[in-house]
DNA sequence: AACCCGGGGCT
DNA sequence: AGCCCAGGGTT
């Protein structure tokens, strides 16, 4: 019986492939790491923790999550829960749209679902806050589908190992590669360990800096692992010209101000002080200003009022009228 | 594709 | 003092 040969995107043969997958599920097996939320298969706790983990480490997640799950035991609950203990229990986290988001998904899951998250990609990317990333990561690690899961320290591991300049391991790949190396990789049946194990792997051997091809399970088959053997000079890692103990340097060392000038900065300082409010109280919009910018002056009102109306399109705070003047509160 | 969005830890 | 991090949304 004819079969079509899907062309392999790479160079391993079916056998080469076969050991890869048994090597890299073996060092999985004895080297992946323990985190609570890969011992839920819940679905909710799972989604917790997806959106927690974008862009943010998994060290300063863990905590955050059971205290989130504690407050918010559910779906329904947190769908039931204010707007304002859901960004209170963010704190630290920071990127706080991501709470907002959270809390809008699981109002929209509690009323038009009962509770109940979608497992299909393109219903759970659908969803506010739930990209490509995460929707193939819910899918996967929430509701058993096969599908690959592509993460920063996934790329970078698909980057390496089939990089196409042996001379230039680093060299970047497009979405599209990545999604087909990850999906001809994928051991049907075995995706979740198989996802957990690629990005285990990305975070503990083949790091970004320093990778230690040494401990690697996949440098048997790795184009990159001549490259970083051998390392040649990178670009950006010439050592400076010496600095001569008396010659021209800086006018002066400041003492390491840190420029945070820009609107990211302000936006949680804004947060953060809303967060230390009572539950009702509210700021006059008169005081905001300076006790979040030291050297507010009157030339910073437009810049800040345009600030806060965007915070409150985005649902992060409410802008009220109180005894006739402005205040600004958290959402209600 | 480029830009915005926090904060902390690392080198 | 940059760089990095289980990305998503907007323009």
């Amino acid at each position: 019986m004819p079969r079509v040969e899907i062309p392999s995107p790479f160079h391993l043969s079916p056998g080469q492939l076969r050991r890869l997958r048994r090597r890299l599920l073996a060092w999985f097996a004895a080297n992946g790491r323990d985190m609570p939320w890969r011992r839920s298969r819940r679905p909710y706790p799972i989604l917790v923790s997806e959106i927690m983990l974008q862009q943010t480490q998994v060290e300063r997640v863990e905590p955050k999550w059971r205290a989130f799950l504690k407050a918010f035991p559910s779906l329904n609950r947190l769908a039931q829960a204010p707007r304002r203990d859901v960004i209170v229990l963010w704190d630290g986290l920071g990127y706080n749209l991501r709470a907002v988001r959270l809390h809008l998904l699981a109002q929209r899951i509690s009323r038009e679902r009962h509770g109940r998250l979608p497992r299909t990609l393109e219903e759970l990317r659908a969803l506010p806050g739930v990209g490509p990333y995460t929707a193939s990561a819910l899918a996967c690690f929430a509701f058993g589908v096969d599908t690959p899961v592509v993460d920063t320290n996934i790329e970078r591991v698909l980057r390496r190992l089939f990089a196409a300049d042996p001379s230039d391991p680093d060299a970047p790949i497009t979405k599209r590669r990545g999604a087909t190396l990850a999906a001809a990789l994928l051991p049907a049946g075995r995706s979740r360990d198989w996802n957990l194990a690629l990005m285990d792997l990305g975070a503990q051997v083949c790091a970004p800096r320093q990778p230690r091809c040494g401990a690697c399970p996949l440098a048997a088959w790795c184009t990159a692992r001549a490259a970083f053997a051998a390392p040649r000079r990178q670009a950006g890692s010439q050592p400076r010209s010496p600095s001569t103990p008396g010659g021209p340097r800086r006018l002066s060392r400041r003492p390491a101000v840190r420029f945070e000038n820009s609107n990211r900065y302000y936006r949680g300082r804004i947060v953060k002080l809303l967060r230390s409010l009572a539950p009702h109280e509210s700021v006059p919009l008169s005081q905001l200003g300076r006790r979040i910018k030291a050297d507010f002056t009157v030339a910073d009102r437009a810049w800040l009022g345009k600030e806060l109306r965007k915070m409150a399109r985005e649902g992060l705070l409410e802008v009220r009228r109180k005894n006739g003047r402005s205040h600004v509160a958290m959402p209600s």
